[in-house]
RNA sequence: GCGCCCGUAGCUCAGUUGGACAGAGCGACGGACUUCUAAUCCGUUGGUCGGGGGUUCGAAUCCCUCCGGGCGCGCCA
């Protein structure tokens, strides 16, 4: 699938101007553009340039010439037509071209940063589209459990994305409160009040007694089983509640399934599905022929007993959203449940909605604690849960733990690890590049250093590598969210930002930004500035916060204090 | 058996949608604080990108196949 990703923001114009120029000499020289388009690259390796394309290479072979002769023809045109800025124009190897722009264009970019400010790497590419993101959506029977942080952290930072690329995103939760889990959870939490173990098939885990001794605390002696499970019920809402509210999640709907059967949702959904022409009668039960659009089998929406299945249920639910208003709906989902997904699809595309909704599928998360892996399911009992894990790592070091890796590896989150290292884990080690900036700031208040207008600044100090390296950094930034949002990749925002964060403390290794040289000083508060903002606008997106001041943690513990004299 | 995901340095993982000698962190070893917070920086060590074919000027990336691992394949949710 082709993912084009638009560049909407204003600044990178010596980049812009490039690939105009680009495309112009093809039309000189008469190659037409390729179906990919021009692209620029960043080499790996800097003597190859600030920026390379690839383009010779692509249309040599249609018109029949040898890729280094395209190469000098296009570099030619290029010389030609290119602006001040760029300073060489290249062919290198198999037929690169390879351009190296003056220090001036870099400061370009960092004067778009300050432009834009927090809308620096914010785009428009998604048009305003109303869009549906469903994540977590654990049944209500306990706690949420330490894998599902996963989806919490995953969702709400692509929650960001889409928003930050001008979609209008709406945060859902689906409350699974209607259908058998919830009663055998009602039973278990009865037996518990009752002082019994929970039925075979029940749920095991030892929270259950805590809750039950809430319970009785609340409704006293008596309790009915239903009104166990209703009392149970919203009991485990709130925890979910509380629970979200640590990492800072908040849903903006949480959608009662009770409410598709109370308001008929589901007997029209199965109506409609009728009038497609789409399900039949077998054994007694009614089925939905999904196995016309790609699934492997047939379904069955309605049992014998005549109860409607989870699938049913669940086609209602999205039927909803659409109705709703939301034009494209995302699921995220755990691996688990991926055999669902072409079923799901299927009812919807009869339903007139092919294509949605779209599930992005996770692979699962494997705790680990005291070296051996922790079973993670409430119903066997053995329960780590997200709390549990806010209890000793911070909500920043949770977050970005789960944004650390693609989403379509499985994730090994060791609590000894996570809690042990915790002092260098990369949350503070991009926090501490953000404290660093705000510290020089306050240093320069102190020493009563002004940082004047940016468009009074002459950023021409600007030209250490490790300051150019930052600027090249930014310029990327944009596509870099563009792409995580397309994708569906978070981690790609956290990948940049540890990068960018390595970059900044390099850096601020090799080029003191408060010196006795005014004009450099000017320049340099001002290139802190768009590093602050880099740096500050990702890990919002992230969900994660960009501190001010950060204290130095133990490492007190290794100086003894009475080597003071 | 079928479907989806994964296999990259001792470990944990990136890898700009096919580019130019494969990257980071941790680990190991050795250095750097009279100067904006050393939660930092610099250097050294370390890889048949699971194996084998194929496409291509060019493959960790695309196709086929085999091996290994995870997760699914209910009138459960």
């Amino acid at each position: 699938m082709q993912h084009p990703v638009r560049r909407t923001g204003p600044a990178p114009v010596i980049r812009d101007q490039l690939l105009h120029v680009l495309r112009a000499a093809l039309t000189e020289v008469g190659f037409p553009e390729p179906a990919g388009g021009v692209a620029l690259d960043l080499p790996k390796q800097r003597e190859h340039g600030d920026w390379s394309t690839n383009i010779a290479l692509q249309v040599a072979k249609p018109a029949g010439v040898a890729p280094r002769v395209a190469a000098e023809r296009l570099a030619t045109a290029i010389r030609a037509a290119a602006p001040p800025a760029v300073e060489q124009v290249d062919v290198a190897g198999p037929g690169f071209l390879n351009f190296r722009v003056a220090p001036s264009a870099w400061h370009q970019v960092l004067r778009a940063v300050v432009e834009r400010g927090e809308r620096w790497g914010r785009a428009e590419a998604l048009g305003g589209q109303r869009i549906n993101l469903e994540f977590v959506s654990a049944n209500p029977t306990g706690p949420l459990h330490a894998g599902g942080g996963r989806w919490v952290a995953v969702g709400d930072a692509l929650a960001n994305l889409l928003a930050a690329q001008g979609g209008v995103v709406h945060r859902e939760y689906y409350l699974n409160d209607a259908g058998s889990q919830l009663d055998a959870f009602g039973a278990s939490l009865l037996a518990r009040y009752e002082a019994r173990e929970p039925p075979d098939d029940g749920y095991q885990g030892d929270y259950l007694i805590e809750m039950a001794q809430r319970m009785r605390a609340e409704l006293g002696d008596g309790v009915t089983q239903e009104q166990a499970r209703e009392w149970g019920y919203l009991d485990a809402v709130s925890q979910l509640r509380a629970d979200l509210a640590r990492i800072g999640v908040q849903f903006d709907t949480w959608f009662s399934e009770r409410t598709l059967h109370e308001r008929g949702d589901v007997a029209a959904v199965l109506e409609e599905l009728s009038a497609q022409h789409v399900v039949f009668e077998e054994d007694g039960a009614t089925w939905l022929r999904t196995s016309a659009h790609g699934d492997s089998r047939d379904r069955v929406l309605v049992k014998s007993d005549g109860s409607t299945t989870y699938l049913c249920n669940d086609l209602a639910y999205h039927r909803d959203k659409l109705a709703r208003g939301w034009e494209h709906l995302i699921d995220i989902w755990g691996a688990d449940h991926h055999g669902q997904v072409k079923s799901l699809q299927a009812g919807l595309a009869a339903l007139g909605a092919p294509g949605e909704p779209e599930v992005v599928l996770g692979q699962l998360v494997k705790i680990m604690k005291g070296g051996k892996p922790v079973r993670l399911s409430r119903r066997a009992g053995d329960v780590i849960s997200l709390a549990d894990i806010l209890d000793v790592v911070d909500p920043d070091v949770c977050r970005l733990t789960f944004l650390l890796q693609s989403i379509d590896t499985a994730q090994t989150f060791d609590l000894d690890i996570v809690t042990a290292q915790s002092m260098e884990n990369p949350v503070y080690y991009v926090q501490y590049a953000h404290a660093r900036i705000a510290s020089i700031a306050r240093r320069a208040a102190v020493a009563g250093i002004e940082r004047r207008p940016i468009l009074e600044t002459n950023l021409a100090p600007l030209r250490h590598e490790r300051e150019l390296d930052l600027l090249r950094a930014l310029e990327q930034y944009p596509d870099v969210v563009a792409e995580a949002a397309t994708l569906r990749a978070p981690h790609r925002v956290t990948t940049w930002v540890r990068d960018f964060a390595a970059r900044f403390h390099g850096f601020y290794r090799d080029c003191r930004v408060l010196t006795d040289d005014a004009a450099l000083t000017q320049a340099r508060l001002w290139l802190a500035e768009s590093c602050r903002l880099g740096l500050s606008n990702a890990l919002d997106l992230l969900g994660v916060g960009a501190p001010d001041v950060m204290e130095r943690g133990d490492a007190h513990l290794d100086e003894p204090d009475a080597g003071a004299p």
